[in-house]
RNA sequence: GCCCAGUUGGCGGAAUUGGUAGACGCGCUGGUCUCAAACACCAGUGAGAAAUCGUGCCGGUUCGACUCCGGCACUGGGUACCA
């Protein structure tokens, strides 16, 4: 009786699943090991071919810590939202829910059937309410957080409402009491680590939906490639912004492949320099519409009002005071602040009033210039500056706090009070400003990344030529090489520096620049484009003019949208420069033979020249010195910039987990007549929001979510949720800490079972997921860690990734027609030409003939083309295809339109040609079967190339144990490969082969006589080579070392029980089913899975002597036997005497004899 | 462009800290069995007639290099004007 592996296979799985062997506890004396697969999407095609690659590794990984003693936790589920299942909801009505449950199963039969030890009872689906309840916990968690850079942690945003109430944390405006609740809600919503604020984001119109950026592939959705543009969109998004030096530096603590670690710090893209400030150069292009800068507090109205209303003259008043602002614009200034003062707000008098004359024990000044402002109320003592504000405008407020970081960043707190305040309570403020005069002066604000404020377009006002420009530089090294500073097309200083006669370009420009798509943009980075506004500044060391430019090559979104051009020195400046004609200074001395006429020197080494204070430094040294002076005279401070944004959390669909967010309307105000709206979390005890139920998978007329379709989704009945769902990643950014504590209903998990489960120990998946879903997991990870409610701050130890499995395209071309007549390189010779005069058919040329055939015409200089009229390429179906050799009766059938029922095929060699139905020679008489090659190529795996291998077939035809053996035996795990097929039935062998170990005449024939010597060795050699393999993850070589010692026993004939028990055991990782069977019927009642795996013992192994290879200039020669007890010099002696070294010696005297001990032998003539 | 990984027979791939290059398997060739084929089993299989030459290419270190060093090419993946 041959293995019968259908009827062992389905036994086995059977037996598990009833015993329920695989279950995980969470309490056990053994240690514990979490073995982790990338969660699946249950996609309508079934298990892809690429999964059961990593499934199959990490259960050989985890049946072999079982066999190790370890309680492990191998649990698998569902990501189950997502859009396929609901462009299909919307193509065919059919809810979402149905489609999935319906995939799911089929994923669960396919799973099943590779035989994956699962413990199923923790199955997840992100899709079930009583999983997506515990993400929108979180999400409510997130949203209840703030970040707080001193203590470097996310906090309770109750704590940050504390602080603002007691004062030791500045918000702007006095107290937090006397702010109505939509002041309140707005200030919070700008620290919260769920936000709503107005984001540009990647808008796909065929999708409707919003992407993230690493779900945008070269300016198109990667799935389904459609055409993404930027727009402007109220999102809710997450501040993992505020993790990002964490998230890189936390990475060189775990044990990943480096190049997703790689991957994810190219992402986070941190990079350290300097900001730099750029003042405007007076002259006489200015564009002088507004002659005086702003004041900080802009009065009532709309922001642009206020800059109206700000020009107007003001009262005089107050005294000329210290001089805190740039020196050069400090009279200008001064002449601003009198204009200011004539015209104070109501509620700026008043409170004058109070603080006036030391009435608050501090000297206050009022409308006094500070740095490149006007701050309505100073006390230069304390450094603070108090702003009363009118109603804080959506559009102003980010401005604001622009240069509320502005100012404390060089060394000013300030406080902002509304207008209400102020008229309605006034002894609050008072004693929010006596506070704040009293409080000690803080710390210096510190990295730029945990600040809260969005902080984009850096710039004092410009618009009397005053103000400044502030570049973000990693190299500031090169000031020296400043020949332009270049603004993004979405600066908002643009329209202020440019001139008149510039107006009409530059507004052409931006226009175009910013309707340009980002595809467009991508597709031709090459294209230089750029304007001048006709304005200057002045260079910060020389005062000499540099011109402004905008340019479409500076990105708007990072770092302060503005750069300081060094052409020399930089490429992209290089090439700008060079397209527009503007001058270039070198600063650093290249090396002698640098060629300036095509390059930049952008090497960070050499020598500083033409650098004033710098000259001669190495650029290092320079890069630290120009900081320093930098930061000594005000002009900038070292910084750290990230790539990294905030991840929007928002997707205008359907099928994915409701955003626990409702809009409460408060009543009318008094000024504005209407309510304002806040957003609010649901109450957590009313978790889950449920996915209401729809009409239809799409928009609303108005272009609302889907979910706004649902007419009773809203709170209480009156107030509308959040329409918008949750993006795919939030469910799997948390799944693994679900397994450890799957039906709890009481918390995400419980304290116990992560105490326990800890975090992965090894998870296994594909690359694709590096700057993705490996990102959001080690994100909320430390966060939640950060909230103490998981003791771990990475989701996994140890990742591994498996390769991406490519496909094996089948190939043949089809010619037809024939234009010339026989060539001497043609494939056939006329003889061999059949229908020589006969009707026209077409003709398949076997591999073999074309690729000669083609070599002759590459040496003779012809187009092997030039002979057909029509060649047609043809993907053939893989099944059709054995080893390279075509079944040419099933091809011509597979074609359903009988096209090919007329072909000629010309069979390898030229010697056969088939048609008709039979294989002729070239006399025409009818012959045996002869081969027809195909032609192979690697291509993508996919159902257009006919190259899908379905892991269902394999295992129908050669067994799950049989599968799982040949997957891993292809190549290392982590390495991209081609799934081809053709080796399958030496693995097929290998395990008939075992079976026949174990058996002879269909009976068990297992004897329990002892081993031998000999067999002994080659038990404890496969056993030693084995541990070695898995902890190594080299399942490839294991397997080769299987199919050894199998070789080697069945050589030996051994049938003993002392090495086919513990072969059995070593081989039950890779081939369980098989396994298991061998161990029953050894006499074993239970199943092999708790089985011990055997030590491997080294007497077994050791050796009394050593055949060495003899090599002559290290060229291996011969061998030579010797016994290890033997010493070098002994070998040395020995090795002469030999007659084959006499031989090779040719009669010369060696040089020298080095001999390593058991490994070789080498003579130097 | 930049970053990462890789390049070994006809093919997938082995090769411990530098020490017998090509393990294991596929394919191929020949043989046994069979009326025949398939299966199975046995033998051979890097190239070359041979001397020899051979791990993408050029150079270096070493008694000895697939392995280490310098330079280059190509393939795959990531990223895309990140200042």
């Amino acid at each position: 009786m041959e293995y019968n592996f259908r009827e062992v296979e389905k036994k086995w799985q059977e037996y598990w699943a009833k015993n329920k062997t695989f279950r995980a506890e969470n309490k056990s004396s053994k240690p514990k090991y979490y073995v982790l697969d990338m969660f699946p999407y249950p996609s309508g095609a079934g298990l892809h071919v690429g999964h059961p690659l990593g499934y199959i590794a990490s259960d050989i990984f985890a049946r072999y810590k079982r066999l190790k003693g370890f309680n492990v936790l191998h649990p698998m589920g569902y990501d189950s939202f997502g859009l396929p299942a609901e462009q299909y909801a919307i193509q065919t009505g059919q809810h979402p829910e149905i489609t999935t449950k319906t995939n799911i199963a089929r994923y669960r039969e396919q799973l099943d059937k590779i035989g994956f030890s699962f413990d199923w009872e923790r199955e997840v689906r992100t899709s079930n309410p009583d999983y997506y309840k515990w993400t929108q916990w979180i999400f409510i968690q997130l949203f209840n957080s703030w970040y707080n850079p001193e203590t470097n942690k996310a906090e309770r945003i109750e704590l940050l409402i504390q602080r603002f109430r007691n004062g030791s944390l500045s918000f702007g405006a006095g107290s937090w009491d006397s702010l109505s609740e939509k002041e309140q809600s707005d200030i919070l919503l700008n620290y919260r680590l769920a936000y709503l604020s107005e984001t540009m984001v990647n808008w796909c119109p065929q999708l409707g939906t919003v992407l993230a950026n690493e779900e945008v592939k070269d300016g198109v959705s990667e799935r389904g490639g459609y055409p993404v543009e930027r727009k402007l969109m109220n999102q809710w998004s997450l501040r993992i912004t505020a993790y990002a030096d964490r998230l890189l530096t936390d990475l060189d603590g775990i044990d990943w492949t480096e190049s997703i670690k790689e991957a994810q710090r190219n992402w986070i893209g941190k990079s350290e320099g300097t900001s730099l400030k750029f003042h405007l150069s007076p002259g006489k292009e200015q564009n002088s519409q507004s002659p005086h800068p702003l004041p900080l507090s802009k009065g009532e109205g709309s922001a642009s009002q206020k800059k109206e209303e700000s020009i107007a003259a003001k009262e005089i008043g107050g005294e000329p005071g210290y001089i805190t602002s740039n020196k050069k614009i400090w009279g200008n200034l001064k002449e601003n602040a009198r204009a200011n003062r004539k015209e104070q707000t109501e509620a700026e008098e008043i409170l004058w009033d109070k603080v006036r004359d030391n009435k608050l024990g501090f000297k206050i000044r009022r409308q006094h210039p500070v740095d490149q402002f006007i701050a309505d109320f100073i006390c230069l003592d304390k450094k603070l500056i108090i702003e009363v504000d009118g109603s804080i405008h959506e559009y102003q407020k980010d401005y604001d706090e622009g240069r509320t970081f502005m100012l404390e960043d060089i060394g000013y707190r300030i406080i902002r009070f509304s207008n209400s305040s102020v008229k309605n309570n006034i002894d609050f403020v008072c004693n929010g400003i006596t506070k704040a005069l009293n409080a000690p002066i803080e710390q210096e604000h510190t990295s730029g990344s945990v600040t809260p404020l969005l902080w984009r377009g850096a710039g004092g006002e410009a618009n009397d030529g005053k103000g400044f420009i502030e570049v973000f530089t990693t190299r500031p090294d090169t000031i020296f090489g400043v020949s332009f500073v270049t603004l993004a097309p979405e600066h908002e200083l643009v329209e202020k520096v440019t001139t008149a006669e510039n107006k009409k370009a530059v507004e052409e420009y931006v226009t175009m620049a910013k309707n340009r798509s980002e595809r467009e943009r991508q597709a031709d980075v090459k294209k230089i484009t750029g304007v001048f506004t006709g304005s200057y500044v002045e260079h910060p060391f020389t005062g000499k003019q540099i011109p402004i430019w905008v340019g479409d090559y500076v990105l708007a979104g990072y770092g302060t949208g503005a750069v300081m051009a060094v052409p020399m020195h930089d490429t992209r400046d290089f090439a700008f420069a060079s397209h527009f004609g503007i001058e270039k200074h070198m600063v650093i001395q290249p090396p002698v033979d640098w060629d300036f006429a095509m390059n930049s020197y952008d090497e960070k080494s050499g020598k500083l020249i033409n650098s004033d204070f710098l000259n001669g430094l190495e650029v290092k040294d320079a890069v630290k010195k120009a900081i320093a002076v930098i930061e000594e005279r005000g002009l900038g401070k070292g910084k750290t910039n990230f790539r990294l944004r905030d991840a929007i959390f928002g997707r205008q669909r359907y099928w994915g987990e409701p955003i626990p967010v409702y809009y409460k309307h408060l009543s009318p105000t008094l000024s504005t007549g209407e309510g304002d709206v806040i957003p609010c979390v649901v109450d957590e005890k009313d978790l889950p929001l449920l996915l209401p139920e729809v009409d239809k998978y799409l928009p609303t007329e108005t272009g609302e979510p889907p979910l706004a379709r649902a007419t009773s989704f809203k709170k209480d009945g009156k107030w509308d949720y959040e329409f918008s769902t949750m993006p795919g990643w939030a469910g799997s950014s948390w799944y693994f800490l679900r397994y450890m504590d799957a039906h709890n209903e009481k918390e995400f998990v419980s304290k116990e079972a992560v105490d326990y489960w800890q975090n992965v120990d090894l998870y296994i998946g594909g690359a694709e997921h590096a700057t993705g879903h490996l990102l959001y997991v080690r994100f909320w990870t430390k966060f939640l860690n950060d909230l103490g409610l998981i003791p771990v701050i990475e989701p996994a130890k140890k990742l591994i990734n498996q390769g991406m499995i490519q496909g094996v395209s089948e190939k043949m071309y089809m010619f037809q027609g024939r234009r010339n007549s026989w060539g001497p390189n043609s494939p056939l010779t006329d003889t061999q030409f059949i229908f020589k005069g006969g009707e026209p058919r077409p003709i398949f040329f076997s591999a073999d003939i074309l690729n000669s055939y083609i070599e002759r015409c590459k040496k003779a200089g012809d187009d092997p083309k030039s002979i057909f009229d029509e060649i047609t390429s043809i993907n053939v179906d893989i099944r059709l295809v054995k080893n390279g050799k075509l079944n040419i009766a099933e091809f011509i059938s597979w074609n359903k339109t009988g096209e090919w029922t007329k072909a000629v095929f010309i069979c390898s060699g030229s010697e056969t040609v088939y048609y008709d139905g039979q294989w002729y020679d070239q006399n025409n008489n009818i012959v045996n079967a002869s081969d027809f090659n195909t032609f192979q190529e690697v291509e993508k795996m996919s159902k257009r190339w006919h190259n899908v291998v379905n892991p269902d077939d394999m295992v129908e035809q050669h067994g799950a144990d049989c599968l799982r053996l040949y997957e891993m035996f292809l190549g290392p795990l982590e390495l991209s490969k081609p799934w081809n097929t053709n080796g399958i039935t030496g693995v097929s062998n290998f395990i008939r082969k075992l079976w026949r170990l174990y058996h002879k005449d269909d009976e068990l024939n297992v004897s329990n006589e002892p081993a031998t010597k000999p067999e002994l060795k080659v038990l404890h050699k496969t056993i030693k080579k084995i541990i070695s393999d898995i902890e190594g993850f080299s399942f490839n070589t294991s397997v080769s070392n299987f199919m050894i010692c199998v070789n080697e026993l069945t050589e030996l004939k051994c049938n003993k029980r002392e090495i086919l028990e513990p072969l059995a055991i070593i081989i039950a990782p890779y081939a369980p089913h098989l396994a298991e069977e061998l161990w029953s019927k050894l006499g074993h009642n239970d199943t092999i899975t708790f089985a011990a795996f055997p030590e491997c013992k080294e007497e077994y192994l050791v050796e009394s002597a050593f055949n060495y290879p003899v090599s002559f200039n290290g060229k291996t020669r011969f061998f030579h036997e010797y016994e290890l007890s033997l010493t070098k010099e002994d070998i040395e002696k020995q090795v002469l005497t030999l007659e084959q070294t006499q031989k090779y010696l040719e009669g010369k005297t060696p040089k020298k004899i080095i001999v390593v001990h058991n490994k070789i032998v080498n003579i130097v003539v």
